[in-house]
DNA sequence: TCTATACTTGACTTGTTTACTCGGGTTTAT
DNA sequence: ATAAACCCGAGTAAACAAGTCAAGTATAGA
């Protein structure tokens, strides 16, 4: 797993696309010009969204893009795994025999932690990411994100001194 | 927050160092030699963690690096933080009237997600990965991953078709 | 029905940033 | 003085981000 701009430009392109799923299909120049991305980028992202079968496209004149799945099969992960180029291990390809002595630290390591932030990602579906954006006209309430379908209030913060940015 | 293998090597080359605490300063050739990673590289990353203060060094024969803090309060949020590029968030730079209409939805969503994902690597301490490092000798157990110091199974899986790779 | 045209996806090519390597230099214990 | 280690600069390869051109398709007009 890996985690660039490339696929939160990716995220944010998806989203636009269900938001406006319920007039036909969508095109990338709306997309472009709604989310400020640049059309050559976004039709690179959405060739390798349409080879993973995360969109299907519509040719000619008002055609577009529309979701190849119902929204709420289709994870954050789903897409971050289409766009985002393959993590390489390195070291220990494939094989258990790395450095010998305890063989590839780091492979288990490094997995377990893969395994958390993707199921994480695979637990918050594009229909949660549209009902978050439409819910937004209360700012008083406190901030939800939906896991699994069911609803986790998240208001704690990391008590380490980072900074997001 | 950002993740590629600069964080992966940085994470491993710390738990190296951790691990081979005892023995005074832990040499980069020795971190180099057990985890298969270029000493140049591994010299650049902890340049990183010095000027973060996550490491200090000793010159010299006989020289090394060793933990600034004890392992149990440094992160492998903090160790990633430290090494990898910041994020920008790109468009609405700060500035909240982004696209006009739903002043900048990348921004809250993504800021969500990225909070988890800290969240939950900052619950994940090198005192952690050390314990399961040496705890490795029964294969036949269920994985465990110690989060904010309580232990957590996990064994579910992602019922999506994403393949870790 | 045929054709021209406008609109959209798809592929190729070009800068810019980031990951990673290579060389030399500086500090310090022996 | 010498060797072992950290330190620091420039240089190379790859991925990100964006621009340009070609191909396909539905619609309008004759």
């Amino acid at each position: 797993m890996r985690l660039t701009t490339k696929g939160r430009f990716a995220v944010t392109a998806m989203l636009d696309v269900a938001l406006h799923a319920d007039s036909g299909p969508v095109a990338l120049a709306g997309v472009s010009e709604r989310q400020k991305i640049s059309l050559s980028y976004l039709e690179q992202l959405f060739g390798k969204l349409r080879r993973n079968q995360l969109v299907e496209s519509v040719r000619g004149p008002g055609g577009g893009y529309h979701l190849a799945r119902a929204a709420s099969t289709l994870t954050v992960a789903d897409i971050i795994v289409a766009v985002e180029e393959p993590i390489d291990s390195r070291q220990c390809e494939g094989k258990e025999n790395c450095a010998g002595d305890k063989r590839c630290m780091t492979h288990d390591l490094w997995e377990s932690l893969n395994e958390t932030v993707i199921n994480h990602l695979a637990g918050v579906t594009l229909a949660d990411l549209v009902e978050q954006q439409r819910n937004k006209s209360n700012p008083g309430a406190a901030r939800v994100v939906t896991l699994r379908g069911r609803q986790v209030k998240r208001n704690q913060h990391t008590e380490s001194a980072v900074t997001p940015q």
